[in-house]
DNA sequence: CGTACCGTTGAGCAGGCTCAACCGCTGTGG
DNA sequence: CCACAGCGGTTGAGCCTGCTCAACGGTACG
């Protein structure tokens, strides 16, 4: 087990140099008693982790790799709670059962705990249970931010807030030879659900974007931003 | 001090008897511990209760009242991205600051922590920390499910969606005298800045609920639902 | 008693949804 | 090797709903 693709990304709670910047919150020690409860998956893009309402006996952790966080609701409309990053956790239960289903959004590197395990080790070790309770925070924010980007009226507000969240969340991954190149690993119809608006709304909206010369697409998975202050301008206006 | 107003209320991780109702977390013993750090403090309604960006002292829990935590956006536009209730936590700092800003809706007594002595109490008493770290992850979910229901495109849906989070999250101060009798305790600007949608939208579409006999509204902050099945297929809805 | 603010209703407009067609790519089977 | 089906993405046409601006009544509070 390589132990130190076991990550836990998050802001931590007190103030640190680097203001806004998720950082590594487990030392080697920690990791090391986590990699031995864990279980390392690689899994095929596309895959679904678990279903909602299915009995949760295990958390899970990204140690590479897309995940998103999905619900299906009754009237059939697919809603995406959140894109999940290297480091990120997912799997946390209510009354047992998952509350959310999960698929990987790309091929995906995920480690496998059992709860029952890892509640005792966090019982025992209180310095590391405090940090998965800053990533959870970290995660609630996430989700409170991600929610204030579904309101925004405009799509093109919504669509700049996406891309400049990709650029924050998703730069871990990101292709390293060609700088300023966001990976955008996931479908239009993806980030429709994750908006909360239509896949043709989101089509349309990249379009203008790219007419305007603001961003441009090298290729459906990858988008340059060339007027980030255009941009920001987007996401700001309400 | 009063302990036994100091409480976490949440959805336990494990499975429960009673499916999605939350429960008290803290044993008496937490209570005590809790209370030797807090100090209550009742504030009157539209209380700023600390501002975004400012240096985060203090966690704080909610004994009774209603409080709104919201975020004013550069456009000037509010945007609430949640209500808390009894037996919610909230405060939770990045960087050592708090990222949103908290007023009371109601009358509230709140009880203000120093966040250095919860701290170090969770450190030896892993037991308490395992609890707020189950509140945490409810509260992830409480905004999850706020996303969903931001995202839903009708008014409607939107509007029946909020009813039952009221008759869920609200009921512990709800009036007992009057059975079926939610509270509504914010203000109709209020809950246009909670759903992302503009108060006259909340206005119309409550009066077109009253007029089809769904709902009806004894005064102005208390609704009662005449027929749960429709308002049931309304939230359903899309 | 006056003054705000909250809530409601109306008129007009714009933006996004729905339905539909079309293109390009991929994988599959004849 | 090619035909075809399926999916993801894009674009167009028309409709509908929620936003904006505006006016007005009621209530709470100084």
């Amino acid at each position: 087990m390589n132990a130190s693709a076991l990550s836990l990304r998050a802001i931590p709670f007190d103030a640190v140099s680097a203001v806004g910047v998720a950082t590594q919150l487990l030392t080697e020690r920690h990791r090391e008693n986590l990699a031995g409860l864990a279980t390392s998956m690689h899994m095929p893009r596309r895959t679904i982790v678990y279903r909602e309402e299915t009995l949760a006996r295990w958390i899970f952790m990204i140690a590479d790799g897309v995940v998103k966080s999905y619900r299906d609701l009754p009237s059939g409309k697919r809603c995406i709670v959140g894109f999940l990053f290297r480091g990120d956790v997912f799997g946390l239960a209510e009354n047992g059962q998952f509350v959310n289903s999960t698929q990987t959004v790309t091929r995906a590197t995920v480690y496998r705990i059992p709860v029952d395990a890892l509640k005792d080790l966090l019982r025992r070790d209180p310095d590391l249970q405090l940090r998965f309770l800053c990533k959870v925070t970290h995660q609630l924010r996430e989700a409170q931010r991600h929610t204030i980007g579904v309101s925004r009226r405009t799509t093109a507000g919504k669509i700049a807030l996406f891309l400049k969240m990709l650029e924050r969340d998703g730069h871990w991954h990101a292709d390293r030879s060609a700088p300023r190149s966001i990976a955008v690993p996931m479908t239009r119809a993806d980030i429709a659900d994750y908006l909360g608006i239509s896949a043709e709304a989101v089509s349309r909206c990249t379009s203008r974007l790219v007419r305007r010369g603001i961003v441009e697409f090298p290729d459906r998975y990858h988008v340059r931003i060339l007027n980030p202050a255009e941009l920001e301008r987007l996401a700001a206006a309400m």
